[in-house]
DNA sequence: TTATTTAACTAACAACCGTTAGTTTTGCGG
DNA sequence: CCGCAAAACTAACGGTTGTTAGTTAAATAA
């Protein structure tokens, strides 16, 4: 019994959104319709309504969902008590970890935001500046202790976060590389460089 | 008359096209409508159909044409007579240069790519498919001569094609850092590592 | 059992989509 | 000036879109 009402209490919106982050995902917020996504709910379309209020929910849960995970960590990488770098690095993993678990859910928020619609479209967008500068932040506070390269700080955070983006490419095709190898070589790369 | 022959020659097709890459890029390729690239032609849209045979043909243009100029470039860089990792530096900078200068065609091609139609749609991956590859072999080339980490050559392909596509977000504001600026430092940052 | 809420259903609307057919205008070669 | 082809136009088709209205079935509370 208790199994049936832990089921029956999973929220159906979850479900929905869910199901819609995958389908987001292969095809696209636009490609992707209603229709589509009912039938994968195994309902018809109206009957979504009854959970939602419209698409625009759909991509306005995935992609905040995913800005508040994201700062909720910033947060406690600025509150720990280690080295700059070691922040960094504590940075990088985190995003990879994120492309890793959550892989669907960030692709489609790096990818679709661009559908919001105003005014969250530009409430995200100013979320998202403020990462960047609070990250860029951790960055210079690195440099400022001699422990990386002197860079523009906005130049680096955009190489790591469009670097850690890359792993996209990595799911098409997984069987290559094992995801703890591919974690390792990227850190390795964004810390210390590809040369030798 | 020079001028005005001159104006009046450039295909009506590539102008259209090139409008098209601008509108792929702000709204996507499933959220640009026909009407719309009319509109911004000057035209009703079915004036379109005198220049193109449908909207598949102009992402079509679009992904094929940068496809074959990546092709183009990664032929001459094999061939050419410098150091393993000078040729990899030259494929960096020759990818961070296209962000630059043909920054819309290349974001639709790496977003858009997903809406091409079968027999393209496979033809498209296998040709980015074999480019990686050979991209790799430039890596694997470097690790046997030393110069660089033995990294995992996919690992560290896939590191640099996504890194440079963040140039993206410099786009978003690029006043903050110059052109230059962020082409040294990333190219840093990628063969040198952030660590000093 | 009865009353009430939740969540499914059917049917449909208005808008927009890519595209085609058929017609008219435009501009250049003879 | 005439004829012809290129390129614009108007009108419309069939299909899909997100969404709403109204109704019915199922589950829960009293």
């Amino acid at each position: 019994m208790g199994k049936t009402v832990a089921i029956k209490t999973i929220n159906r919106k979850e479900q929905i959104v869910e199901i819609a982050t995958r389908l987001f995902h292969e095809k696209g917020y636009n490609a992707t319709s209603m229709r589509h996504l009912a039938e994968q709910m195994g309902m018809e379309a109206a009957s979504l309504y009854n959970h939602i209020t419209g698409k625009d929910e759909l991509l306005q849960q995935i992609c905040f969902g995913m800005a508040t995970h994201y700062n909720a960590h910033l947060e406690k990488v600025e509150n720990e008590a280690i080295s700059p770098v070691a922040r960094i690095e504590k940075m990088v993993r985190f995003h990879i970890g994120e492309m890793m678990t959550q892989f669907e859910a960030v692709y489609v928020t790096n990818r679709d935001w661009k559908h919001l619609k105003e005014p969250l479209l530009g409430n995200f967008l100013q979320q998202r500046k403020t990462y960047e500068k609070r990250f860029a932040q951790l960055v210079q506070q690195a440099i400022d202790a001699g422990e990386i390269k002197p860079v523009h700080p906005h130049a680096a955070v955009l190489t790591i976060l469009s670097a850690v983006r890359g792993i996209e490419f990595w799911h098409r095709n997984p069987r290559n590389i094992s995801a703890a190898q591919i974690e390792e070589d990227m850190v390795r790369i964004l810390l210390h460089g590809l040369c030798s």
